[in-house]
DNA sequence: TTTACAACATACTAAATAGTATGTTAAGGT
DNA sequence: ACCTTAACATACTATTTAGTATGTTGTAAA
């Protein structure tokens, strides 16, 4: 008998088939927008079919907000949250950390856009049950970005004068802007541009 | 015999069916996405059946094409870049447009965000003819931007140092960001937050 | 006044789509 | 070992959709 992990060698697994159909759907969505991806369109993109995909979503929406909810939000936190953790400076993180994940990424991967802000501007004034988890994701990143701000000025980093929510909302909607922006021109040497006025705002909060 | 307009009354008129069409499709896709509107709902809001779409556009993309380029791209331009023509500092002039147009701008308005950034998030990665021309309305903003940094350089409001494409860039993708996150967040009190921020922003800008 | 065609209207079709109805089988409890 | 049910698979349906085929009529030129 071969060592088996932990994991149960189960062919069926609510959870797993769960994450497989979250999985697919994420990128469907991510690369062709959610009212453009059917759910066939999932399903085929999956080991499983039609029934297994209605056992875990009773509708088309409900694998929506579930998308938002169990894979964007916390994603969204993990990428531009977390890693500024790491800095001494959150100042200095957050360009860095928008370097590396904007500034470096591919072209192909750049085109798609943000997946947070994709749907916020496709479905938040189309459905009401969007509109509340998006909100309350978007809520989410700018409430840790205003976390890392406050340490920021704590340690001394950013004067004591500044409003760190008003800040956070403004470094978010960046964030967005960015990804709107190169999504829409796709010339490379905009990133730079968009980065540069960034810096500059950023010089006027230091400490 | 009444004292006709100018506008012969004529029951069939192409041009003039071709802007009713595309003024019933600027509203069903601003509200609801392109992908989520059906030839049949703008057909609806119009004073014309089926046969009388597909005399003007051959496919959907054609109308999609026909709104970048007739609709949307003119009616950003007048909506931001003409109004900057009737300030002394186009610096001021970017700021209070922005405070009418955004600021000021009723919720049920601003829930639907900016009709050339909401195609640019749901088709530009879709279909290349739509990012083509989308790429071309997002660039013709930014020139008309630009111009105006220009101008306020030479009036010597803005510092002669900074690079005015860069900064236009800047301030095109600042007007998405607001937007994109007034949109989802629908908190009247954020614009302040990102207003206040784009201020401080500029202030470093000024001769 | 007639005629030709552009500017529409009407009726239809094939494909796609969200969702349902009804199976089948793995697997844990007894 | 059996039984129950959760976790799927398969087959089907009603509706919506983009697009087409085929009319009808205003209108401008000859």
């Amino acid at each position: 008998m071969e060592k088996g992990k932990k994991a149960p060698k189960k062919t069926r697994n609510l959870e797993q088939s769960r994450k497989e159909i979250l999985d697919a759907a994420f990128w469907e969505v991510f690369t062709r927008g959610f009212q453009g991806v059917s759910i066939d369109d999932i399903v085929k993109k999956t080991s499983m079919t039609k029934g297994a995909f209605y056992h875990q979503f009773p509708t088309k929406l409900d694998l929506g907000y579930a998308l938002v909810d169990e894979v964007i939000k916390p994603m969204t936190y993990s990428r531009w949250i977390d890693p500024l953790k790491e800095y001494d400076n959150p100042l200095e993180g957050i360009l860095l950390q928008i370097k590396k994940l904007i500034g470096k990424a591919a072209p192909q991967e750049l085109r798609y856009g943000c997946p947070l802000n994709n749907l916020v501007q496709e479905m938040a004034p189309v459905d009401a049950g969007f509109k509340k988890r998006l909100q309350n994701a978007l809520t989410y990143w700018i409430e840790g970005m205003d976390k890392e701000l406050k340490r920021a000025q704590k340690e001394g980093f950013l004067r004591p004068d500044v409003n760190t929510r008003q800040v956070a909302h403004f470094v978010v909607m960046a964030h967005e802007g960015f990804y709107g922006m190169l999504k829409g021109l796709d010339d490379p040497k905009a990133f730079n541009a968009l980065y540069d006025s960034l810096k500059r705002y950023f010089e006027t909060l230091r400490a």
